[in-house]
RNA sequence: GUGGGUGUAGCUCAGUUGGUUAGAGCGCCAGGUUGUGGCCCUGGAGGCCGUGGGUUCAAGCCCCAUCACUCACCCCA
């Protein structure tokens, strides 16, 4: 690389009030406030997971290239253009994760997870990368609930994964402003034989095709059909369709699929366009979609991989999973006006004057923290009134007040501070007063069952 | 990758046909007498007007470039 005019731009050393730190483009901080929705919607995904046996699997957040290149396919958009691809010092090339299966799937073959009961079944909450250009509800770290039943092929078990996100939609309030669009694009074997029947269309007419096109047709035929050329997409549709290579098999297997939704009261749109960007897929798939902008910005996705766990090098193994994005699924709560619980609200402010006083307050706000009672002390402020000012700012229902007087006499000043009265409390019953005021069901207490991120 | 919109204080935005020391609301900090919040009042801090270049006596405003953010397409979560 020469010198170019990018260079101009970058600060000069010593310079460096000229750059902006920021975040890199499409990759954002997640504030406070929008903790308490990613908090609440782990919380429901993993008690829906615990409930229906699945557990929890952390995969790393690199892998090595040919991971993904191999699970989704080297011809996918999100294998040619989307991945952060980098080498580490030795040369291997590393892959921040696209998406959550190939990973899943390597653990489960690299782990023997075959010699568990199968199916196993595997969920995760995780961040992943794609470098795409951002816009609302896409950006390149974004998170997703996942989950995978590996090593048995029903399709009960393909209703379950669509479900379980039904279970969970409806939890976060959001179930009815989306529409479950399903899809069946058949065993490898009827695949490959519809395959065969696209590559004997197209042959002839490449000229008509656009480069993309022409180099699919032999990596990855089904492509085709999904082109957005104008050309392409004439030739697309005249193209045989994939519903006269649907074998008996297929057909029963759909059929049980959208049996089985019917009897969990699941309602849902076939969409014989479904085709996902990812190649891994094999009969049913699904997508779920904002009912008012539709496709785009899917909040979440899935189907059925049977060939799989065999491309990676495992033996012949049937799977399902699913994926929803968390930010979108947040969207969709602000959209519909889901109001989340939060947790951050302050049970009691402690304030004090003078050194003696500060002094007691300490093993004081220990002593409250530890009984579960959410509190903060102003520890380093100056007057009483910025003190209180502040109590106002975390909008406590109770403040303490402490000062020299209070500490000769052994008492705490208990301030209610929508009534606007106060009282004095004996020191040593202080705890036990404001744990009565903030209620039981109301204390923050830590168990250790629940320390999950 | 392609196209549109927008960049002025921490946030939301004003800024007249280019014309003195760039403004408001909210937020932040400090006061409004002796140790007590909200409402109100007063004061304060905080802006190379995204960046670089150009036109002009004069640029936040006009021109060019660049970067960033944002929305949409493609695709997906």
């Amino acid at each position: 690389m020469s010198d170019s005019t990018q260079d101009d731009v970058l600060p000069a050393e010593g310079n460096s009030k000229v750059l902006k730190m920021q975040s890199p483009m499409g990759i954002h901080d997640i504030l406070p406030k929008d903790h308490e929705y990613f908090t609440f919607i782990k919380k429901v995904a993993r008690h829906r997971f615990r409930q229906a046996g699945f557990r929890r699997i952390t995969t790393p957040i690199l892998e090595y290239t040919e991971v993904f290149k191999r699970a989704v396919g080297e011809d996918t958009d999100v294998v040619s253009k989307e991945m952060y691809t980098f080498e580490d010092r030795s040369g291997r090339s590393l892959t921040l994760k696209p998406e959550g299966t190939a990973g899943a799937v390597r653990a489960y073959i690299q782990h023997g997870m075959k010699e568990l009961p199968q199916p196993v079944e595997l969920y995760y909450i995780e961040p992943h990368f794609r470098y795409d250009r951002p816009q609302k509800g896409r950006y390149r770290m974004f998170w997703q609930i996942g989950a995978e039943i590996i090593g048995e092929s029903d399709p009960a078990l393909d209703v379950q994964c669509i479900f379980l996100v039904y279970k969970m939609l409806r939890d976060l309030g959001i179930a009815e402003r989306i529409d479950l669009q399903i899809n069946n694009i058949g065993s490898q074997k009827s695949r490959e034989k519809y395959k065969e029947a696209l590559v004997n269309y197209y042959t002839g007419k490449e000229r008509s095709l656009c480069e993309d096109c022409q180099r699919r047709m032999h990596s990855n035929p089904l492509r085709l059909l999904d082109c957005k050329n104008e050309d392409c997409r004439i030739l697309a549709q005249l193209a045989p369709k994939f519903e006269q290579y649907r074998t008996p098999e297929d057909q029963d297997f759909h059929r049980l699929v959208k049996e089985f939704l019917d009897e969990l009261g699941i309602t849902y749109t076939e969409n014989p366009q479904l085709v996902r960007g990812l190649d891994y897929y094999t009969q049913t798939v699904f997508e779920f979609w904002d009912k008012s902008t539709g496709s785009q910005n899917a909040i979440g996705g899935g189907g059925r991989y049977d060939g799989l766990v065999e491309l990676m090098g495992g033996p012949a193994t049937p799977a399902v999973g699913f994926a929803l994005g968390i930010e979108r699924v947040i969207n969709q709560m602000k959209e519909a006006g889901v109001i989340v619980p939060s947790k951050d609200e302050v049970h009691i402010f402690v304030a004090q004057l003078g050194d003696e006083a500060k002094k007691k307050c300490l093993p004081l706000i220990d002593q409250l923290r530890d009984a579960g009672i959410r509190t903060v002390g102003a520890l380093g402020k100056g007057s009483m009134k910025a003190q209180m000012r502040l109590a106002d700012k975390f909008a406590v229902p109770y403040c303490l007040i402490m000062g020299a007087t209070e500490v000769r006499e052994g008492v705490v000043i208990v301030r209610d501070m929508s009534k606007g009265q106060q009282r004095a409390v004996p020191m040593k019953d202080v705890v036990k007063e404001v744990t009565k005021l903030i209620g039981k069901e109301n204390l923050d207490t830590y168990t250790p069952g629940e320390i999950a991120f």
